[in-house]
DNA sequence: TACAATCCTGACCAGCCAGTCAGCATTGGA
DNA sequence: TCCAATGCTGACTGGCTGGTCAGGATTGTA
């Protein structure tokens, strides 16, 4: 009988249903073996990308064989969903402090200093990010009309809030979330022309905080924000 | 004798050197089929990157049998660098309007609405360029550290001027363009987040122009230049 | 027409890569 | 200790893809 009919695959563990009571008792085997590989998919991915990746050079990088990264995901693009399943939670999260009674220019301000930190902390997460958008989105499209566009609505509404209060300029949100997203990830993503313009090798803690403040002066003054001059 | 050891291919055309006279003959040949190429290469390259991109795939697109494409250009690697050469041109451009004695709320206005444009026209050069530079630019660190950087800091030297005489805040130009070479190109990129944040299936002219005007107004009101209120 | 230079292409091949599978190893509960 | 479930892996394969090549077709000049 070939044991691959009883494997469950890391891709359809979603939920905390009913899993066979073995698999349980061993899901920190799994659990590490899977945070590993997911890792080494991340970077492999980032530098790649989907078509330029190797199962044999993921594998390495984990420090596994390469047939048990199909032990664990089925196919090569299982892999890669859930690699971008894993960095689009950190995409959702953030935006806590832009609320109706928040001041625009702190929350605005904390928000695009979040995304700053997080593009820097998480380079390579960023860069999967970007490649799946680069062509075409056929993963995540979903993703995208849906709880991200929610999101942006809900945010936009305070926006539009804080400014028939007067705080700020009355302003299209959406476009200013584009351009905050596109600012932040520019440092990660297009960190080659960045480091080539600035003729640095990489780049330092100090140069993105000069950045992150810039941009934040920028952009609240650019919106009109009440108290940034 | 092998007929290869004649062949000038299209990758080594790059100046008006003394070129076996049969080649100018029929350049007008070469001339038509290079442009097929490098166009059906363009869009390929922008929707799968370069290893996604298969060289029948483009031989398809551009109508012609594959070992063709060979002829023309020795190999994949050199196709490719050939389309990146192509659009790169294009990204040097458009800054003519940046000159000391010009007025910073025109100029930089017009800059940005500039690379909008170009951004929108040359959607498939824009993300073939992106996937490069994802990748770690393996193929045009060169040009980003040389004609790149000369054009930004010859431009930065400008914009400091100007803030100098009192039109526009002292700021670090170099992270000025950064943002707005993200901001626009993020349109062409990522449309496929920008259409489903925004409920649409396509971009249309008015919403680009409406993000131009508002980008535009916020960029000038954001630097401080003088007459943008 | 003759001819050389260039253009063009079907057929082929070698290497790479995702995915498979049989069988062995390990775990942990009874 | 036994045993079922799960973990693990070397060796293999089929298909795809970049690249080659021999040889024929066109072009334009003399």
């Amino acid at each position: 009988m070939p044991v691959t009919e009883s494997l469950v695959h890391a891709e359809d563990l979603d939920a905390t249903a009913d899993v066979p009571v073995a698999l349980r008792r061993k899901e920190h085997i799994r659990h590490a073996a899977v945070t590993d590989i997911l890792g080494a998919a991340e970077a492999v991915f980032a530098r790649a990308g989907f078509s330029g990746a190797t199962m044999a050079e993921i594998a390495e990088l984990a420090g596994l064989p390469k047939a048990n990264l199909h032990y664990y995901f089925r196919t090569k693009a299982a892999l890669y969903r859930a690699v971008l399943d894993h960095t689009l939670t950190l995409w959702l999260a953030q935006t806590d402090g832009i609320r109706n009674d928040a001041d625009p220019m702190q929350a605005l301000g904390d928000y695009i200093r979040a995304k700053m930190r997080l593009t820097a902390t998480h380079r390579d997460a960023s860069r999967v990010f970007a490649n799946e958008m680069l062509h075409g989105a056929p993963h995540i499209g979903g993703y995208l009309r849906n709880e991200l566009k929610t999101l942006v609505d809900e945010k936009s509404r305070v926006i539009d809030h804080w400014a028939q209060k007067g705080l700020m300029d009355r302003i299209d949100a959406r476009h200013l979330f584009f351009t905050i997203w596109a600012a932040t990830q520019t440092y990660a993503d297009f960190q080659p022309q960045v480091c080539a313009v600035l003729g640095k090798s990489r780049l330092t803690r100090a140069e993105l905080d000069h950045a992150t403040e810039q941009l934040v002066r920028m952009i609240l003054r650019g919106c009109g924000v009440r108290g940034s001059r």
